[in-house]
DNA sequence: TAGTGGTCTAGACCACTAG
DNA sequence: TAGTGGTCTAGACCACTAC
């Protein structure tokens, strides 16, 4: 039986109650949950509805499914950070895992455009980093990363030199990004950048605006990134 | 009952003998198939087996289902394939519609490089598009088109001057792009795009090079273009 | 009112994993 | 062998559409 106050789908109801116990933290990244019977006893419904919302949040990479073994708490490893969120190939297609240099870091005071992709209100102080990434041991790209100093405190302290941030993110604080969104174009490198990167200034950059959000819908991170596409070429699939 | 010879899943059974049928032209663009019973019976399987073959054939956009009036094959009509393939955005995120001028068009051999990407065999035949889009008036991109004219015929002498080529692959040959994928990169303006486009040489260009397949696997269309991102931005989602 | 897809249930059996 | 998810079925009822 289900009240029918609720205009939602029960799946979409029972979806949402794993997501809250997520947020709670009631299992931890890289943990089993309860198999499908377990939690329909325990939501009162039928098995076949918590499959569908397993299914749903599988999709979403929130949950990953072994047949077999059972459901666990999809975990952001380096490895599927890299391979999912960063999207710089060879000219062959074929991936590399880039190597991190921090150039700069601290907390100051949001500038209004920070503000702005990052949902903050005027003054909030944010954590940024600045740093070099190279593939193969040749610089590829300058990003300025930005993020809400109240949802990850002290990331200056304990992030210090990390290559990739949202397993950091998921392992330290509980904070899984589950989606971004980018604006690309290209853009003349200047001084400093061309500096940094090895080319004159003014040659041809791929400037990757992203913004990244967390599994209870906040944003956690915005980076500004910089790239060479001499070498690599930044690689997306439309279906 | 179902034949164990065949290893695959039933539903999956039931999805691919659903596309044979879709490129045989059982059912036209935009026409309703059978209701899930009738399928059912057809294929001998259960509802609920052709349900599940249905809803991943819409997830990747090959159906569309409304609820209470039945499911229908996809129709690429512009304004989908605007939507869905063309990236280009404005600052605030809003999308408008582009505008085309053909530059130039013909038949000729395919280069090395369309050979590769058109997976031809050397000294096939190619049917090329140059061409120019506006956004609001604005020049915003120069492109080159190349098809397999083994696959699209004609195309040269009925598709002239067209804005949206990707419903009328549909609708005249019966070829449904469902998936692209894209490399993309920051390149430096040539003297005569820079001409066409309004800017100076050198200027940093988006440079989208883009392969779409249809139903049937094969590579229907290349294409390279090089956009401003002056004005607009690429977008694009990852989850 | 009839027909469609959407949801939900209950139960059977299969395939894979691990001790 | 026991436990998990994956597939498949059968049937009930709901929500929406069109006439």
């Amino acid at each position: 039986m289900h009240a029918p106050t609720e205009a939602r789908p029960l799946y979409a109801q029972v979806k949402a109650l794993i997501i809250q116990r997520l947020l709670q933290g009631t299992w931890r990244p890289g943990e089993a949950l309860p198999n499908e019977f377990q939690l329909a006893a325990d939501f009162g419904v039928s098995q076949g509805t918590v499959r569908k919302a397993l299914d749903e949040l599988a999709q979403e990479n929130i949950v990953v499914r072994y047949q077999g073994k059972g459901t666990f708490v999809a975990e952001h490893t380096p490895h599927r950070s890299l391979f999912h969120f960063f999207r710089l190939v060879d000219r062959d297609g074929s991936r590399h895992t880039p190597q991190s240099q921090w150039l700069d870091c601290g907390r100051r005071t949001a500038t209004p455009l920070e503000c702005e992709r990052l949902d903050l209100t005027e003054g909030a102080e944010v954590f940024f980093i600045r740093r070099l990434r190279s593939l193969s041991d040749v610089p590829a790209l300058v990003e300025t990363i930005v993020v809400n100093s109240s949802l990850l405190p002290d990331l200056d302290r304990e992030g210090r030199g990390l290559n990739t941030l949202y397993d950091f993110y998921q392992s330290r604080y509980g904070v899984m990004v589950v989606k971004s969104s980018e604006f690309l174009s290209a853009v003349a490198a200047t001084k400093e950048e061309a500096g940094i990167l090895g080319v004159t200034p003014g040659h041809p950059l791929l400037q990757i605006d992203r913004s990244a959000w967390g599994l209870d819908g906040r944003i956690v991170e915005w980076r500004l990134s910089r790239c060479l596409t001499d070498r690599f070429r930044y690689f997306t699939e439309l279906m």
